[in-house]
DNA sequence: TGTCTATATGAACATATATTCATATAGCCT
DNA sequence: AGGCTATATGAATATATGTTCATATAGACA
């Protein structure tokens, strides 16, 4: 698909399209990392790494916590996993998740900070080293 | 779905989960923040907005430089205008877009951050002030 | 007014995804 | 070993979502 079949008439500036262009992140990069926040777009995976943002837990606690089964949670978790967002820690016959690093926290401290606009009471983040 | 039902025995603190519980955010920040993420879960939205990152564009320019026809491009656009992730200007009968302030920047470094472990190449973003 | 051009949008379709249900696995205990 | 508990997972289903196609709107210009 090219300019041309798009913009019939020449008001815009080729060499700047270009430009932009040639800045692009690689396609490779663009589907890691809307994979990434893919696996944040999920209200109870959210709920889920909140819950974890207060200390490890195992998988009946989270179901309790966010109110799932055990196998909708366990699904959610593989995901979570998958994209390195959680570890795990075998205990036992339980398995504990925990956040895998802090990146997480400060992704979600941003999305926090671009939606508290819009919400009646202000949103409040835990400290970052209460839970490290 | 109580904790009976998915825990048999109480190997687990009653107290702790109360507690996580008192400080998950209420339902309605979860689902506005799953949507925020859900806005840049898109590969096609994110390289809209990364090309966004450089200045303004008209549609039929972000239609070029993402190569998506200009329908699929002007739905994407609704859905991050919606969202407020980009403001539009019009003069005559083009339509400019740009990102709607710098949380969305910071949001995504946030992301990059965490994806640059895993690409082969470094990713590098513009620096903050090069698009204000 | 009529015809371009740029953008927006509804409907349809194909694909992705979250949950449920049933079942498998793996570690504990007797 | 056999039964119990915690977790994982495959299949099925329902729902959400992205793209395309056709069409609508709105401004420019003759």
């Amino acid at each position: 698909m090219s300019f041309e079949d798009i913009c019939s008439e020449r008001r815009v500036d080729r060499e700047k399209i270009d430009k932009v262009k040639q800045h692009l992140i690689p396609g490779t990069a663009t589907e890691r990392l809307a994979d990434t926040f893919k696996v944040l777009s999920d209200p109870t995976r959210l709920k889920i790494v909140f819950a974890l943002l207060y200390g490890e837990l195992c998988v009946c606690e989270i179901a309790d916590i966010v109110e799932m089964s055990q196998s909708a949670v366990s699904h959610q978790l593989r995901k979570l996993k998958d994209h390195r967002l959680i570890k795990r820690r075998k205990s036992a016959n339980m398995v504990y998740y925990s956040l895998d690093d802090d990146h997480i926290f400060k992704l979600l401290s941003q999305g926090v900070e671009h939606v508290q606009e819009d919400l009646s009471e202000p949103l409040k983040m835990p400290s970052l080293d209460s839970f490290k």
